[in-house]
DNA sequence: GTCTATACCCTGATAGAC
DNA sequence: GTCTATCAGGGTATAGAC
């Protein structure tokens, strides 16, 4: 008798309950993710999202304290997804640098939802008060750090223009990475993002 | 004495009123623009626009009837603006785009706060449902349809490079513009906006 | 861990006096 | 043309039961 109530009380239970609090996060994660995207973080309501992950507004608020707090965990799992597909640390060459970046505009052409939520919040955050503005700053720096080396070392190279620095390179890419973003969420059937991001990085390398 | 009434109540008054009028507008279309680039359109809030233009939430809302209504004249106003600074119809050659499109760039470097208001509102925009989404859609199909046939004259002309479609360059003109300022709105010291965006519109240009 | 109930604030907008 | 007063609606967050 007490070991039969030890088992169903105590061990099995409690492994139960942990997977079904990180269901939930991953839900509400998930539903907050979609609803940032379509109306931004400000015009998102915790009610909508509560509802759209199968729980109300106080549930989501037991795993979450407050929406601040869920935003922060939408950009964590942003950042994560994002390192999955396109992680610049430890790239090789030039090469493998335009590469990626080829295939991560390409990707995003399938996910217009993220796409959105992105160009939604970065803009949003742009205000000093905004509480994801130090996160997107400080995102822009590393990535920008990421990619310099690697163009520094292609125009030594001979590969990379070397006509326009390698820092001044590193913010036109992802200039024109957001920039085409915007066109291309106004209008995703005329404008063809990721075959003009191919073109413009074209224009960056040395024509053998 | 009635000649006197005539000149105290009726004549005078009535200019006066009518002046009075458009500057009250002008003054709340000015605090709109500041709080829309701060907070974006659904953030800002009508009473603190009202009490930035010496006037109470009502009061406000006797001269545009909704926030709504506010924010299409504040669009026609950034329109004015714009069309002052950066006219396109009627450009004469390639060179004198760029000039223009590089002048654009130097002056709003000298206006922040217009720029915030620009790509806050471009992004929010970007949502359906959003009151000013078709006004941007519109807004991008005019300003790249002005700079096609420049182009193109100057891709004849063996002034611009050919192996890029004057559509293409015209998006990537725009999303160029449009991604530095992001960047530059981050961190105003460390990019150097117009710097960037000229050595981008070289690339674009032969060389002789 | 999730719910109901609710407190409390803010927002856009209207009515009506001056 | 501008105000005071006020409303209806919706927002985040908390209290407390289950």
């Amino acid at each position: 008798m007490l070991y039969n109530k030890d088992m169903t009380n105590s061990r099995t239970p409690r492994r139960t309950q942990a997977e079904r609090t990180r269901a939930s996060k991953e839900k509400i994660i998930r539903a907050a993710m979609e609803f940032f995207a379509k109306q931004g973080y400000r015009g998102a309501t915790l009610a909508e999202i509560a509802k759209a992950a199968n729980l109300t507004e106080p549930g989501l608020l037991h795993h979450f304290p407050s929406k601040n707090h869920l935003l922060m965990a939408v950009l964590a799992e942003r950042d994560r997804m994002d390192r999955e597909r396109f992680d610049l640390s430890g790239m090789d060459d030039e090469e493998a640098l335009f590469t990626s970046a080829q295939q991560l505009v390409e990707h995003n052409e399938t996910v217009p939802g993220l796409v959105k939520l992105f160009t939604t919040l970065v803009a949003e955050s742009v205000q000093e008060e905004h509480p994801s503005h130090e996160f997107f700053m400080r995102r822009y720096q590393k990535v920008r750090e990421q990619v310099i080396d690697v163009l520094r070392d292609g125009q030594e190279k001979g590969k990379v223009r070397a006509d326009i620095s390698a820092e001044d390179l590193a913010v036109m890419i992802y200039a024109m990475m957001d920039g085409l973003q915007v066109q291309w969420l106004y209008e995703p059937e005329k404008i063809d993002m990721a075959g003009i991001f191919e073109r413009f990085i074209q224009l960056l390398q040395v024509k053998l």
